[in-house]
RNA sequence: GUGAGCGUAGCUCAGCUGGUUAGAGCACCGGUCUGUGGAACCGGGGGUCGUGGGUUCAAGUCCCAUCGCUCACCCCA
């Protein structure tokens, strides 16, 4: 097929059953978010590349390799967002959000980008939702963003599903851990793979990650100790009390020790949720805790929170679990015109009832059993014959497709017939 | 970036060991059907068989290259 009429690799045209999904996640999280009092903020889908190069860590695979960078005419750096919540929190410091009350709850949803080879459930374009609460430190909150995570997930119908939580630690406990690691890796070091040999230098924690066969065996054999082991006094403190919380709540959660989030901002609480029957890409949302960030982009301290969901994937999931979206409204009326001359009154009669009514019209005139056929097969509720006794007298022979009642009236008790119906 | 599988109509696919103008179902348009539908039947439009080269009297079919898609690695949502 010809490149113009080829959609980029990795982004895809989102349609009927497919949009139908997103539609259902963004609205889920819509519902949730905003009963949490959270707002919703739009920002934009390129920054500065410093923003995601000072915020998600020039260490982090994102950065390092996955950004749409570009420059625009004046030659600045540029690039397409690939993850939500450094361009969220820049917006928080750039509208001096620290004056609202405090946390600062938002929630968004949009198309991210990353360079990668696409295959299930990873796009070079996919789509986020996403929820950050700014401005706040405590344990509760925490809990709170978790929650509402997984209840949205649970709220769609998805059951297959494990949520995984972790702790990755203050700035502080992080780097006695890869110390720790670095000491007892670096004697082994041969036996790493490639890109765990620079990760030994450049952030050990990463190595952990790893599903590379020898760093498989390696780390098997070692028996290191986790992270958890290694928190301070006060990242402990708050951990154990996410997790209190959490069980008040009734979220099941287990806890996963090797949870390494791949971007670099997280401290603290931090939790992926992971969804059994969808492939080798299986997290469907992951988030936690990034008191640093704001410092990082340059501005005061600003503790925060948040998570993101893959559209795409919840889509597969729900689907997986023969789960249906929400079908897009269809028509609630169909008009045929019954002779060639009635086609201009048609569009006149449609139009007299929008926006009230969802109405159509037929650009060819049709027998009456053609038309009926046609209405059904548009997905109307309703068909309107239009002839001649019809334009004369100024109504419309309107017939349930469903029931197969009919009446002929006047366009005003058309729309109380159609639009009672609905109630 | 690496590896594997797959590319025939809008969709799902058939085309046997190479053999006359490349097929089916669904969808679309029209008719049978002159004011009442969902059916049935009949007909129609739509393909440079991903692309380029090669072998051959002859290539959708065999060979090479290339592009694309998919899945997996890596990593993540």
């Amino acid at each position: 097929m010809a490149v113009v009429t080829r959609a980029v690799k990795g982004t895809h045209d989102l349609l009927r059953e497919t949009l139908a999904y997103h539609r259902t996640v963004v609205e889920a999280t819509r519902r949730w978010a905003e009963a949490a009092g959270a707002e919703e903020i739009a920002t934009p889908i390129f920054e500065h590349t410093e923003v995601f190069e000072r915020g998600v860590g020039p260490t982090s695979d994102i950065v390092q390799k996955e950004m749409f960078t570009f420059s625009d005419r004046g030659g600045r750096s540029l690039t397409l967002r690939p993850e939500g919540t450094a361009g969220v929190v820049r917006a928080y410091l750039e509208h001096g959000m620290k004056v609202w009350p405090q946390p600062v709850r938002l929630w968004y949803a949009g198309p991210m980008f990353r360079a990668e080879r696409p295959q299930k459930g990873r796009q070079r374009q996919f789509h986020q939702t996403g929820y950050e609460a700014i401005g706040a430190a405590e344990p509760e909150v925490d809990a709170e963003a978790v929650a509402l995570s997984w209840r949205i997930l649970t709220d769609l119908g998805l059951s297959r599903m494990r949520l995984k939580l972790g702790s990755v630690g203050d700035a502080e406990d992080r780097e006695r851990y890869n110390a720790y690691l670095r000491e007892r890796l670096n004697p082994h070091a041969e036996q790493l793979s490639e890109d765990s040999r620079r990760r030994l230098e450049t952030n050990p924690m990463r190595i952990l990650d790893s599903k590379a066969e020898a760093d498989r065996r390696l780390l098997e054999a070692l028996k290191l100790r986790p992270m958890l082991d290694f928190l301070g006094e006060a990242a402990r403190t708050h951990f154990e009390a996410v997790q209190a919380r959490l069980r008040a709540l009734g979220v099941p959660f287990e806890l996963d020790p090797t949870i390494v989030r791949g971007l670099d901002y997280y401290v603290r609480t931090s939790w992926e949720i992971h969804h059994e029957l969808l492939g080798a890409q299986s997290a469907l949302g992951g988030g936690g805790r990034y008191d640093g960030l704001s410092e990082l982009l340059g501005g005061p301290p600003a503790p925060g929170v948040g998570w993101a969901l893959g559209v795409e994937r919840v889509a597969i999931a729900m689907e997986a679990e023969g789960l249906s979206p929400a079908p897009a409204p269809g028509l609630d009326l169909y008009i045929v015109p019954l002779e060639p001359a009635l086609v201009p009154r048609a569009l006149e009669v449609a139009a007299a009832f929008w926006p009230e009514l969802r109405a159509q019209y037929a650009l060819k005139a049709r027998k009456p059993g053609k038309g009926l056929q046609e209405a059904e097969k548009k997905g109307a509720r309703f068909a309107g014959l239009l002839g001649p006794d019809e334009a004369a007298a100024g109504t419309l022979t309107v017939k349930n497709l469903k029931t197969g009642e009919q009446r002929t009236l006047r366009p005003e008790e058309v729309k109380e017939w159609i639009r009672g119906g609905k109630a």
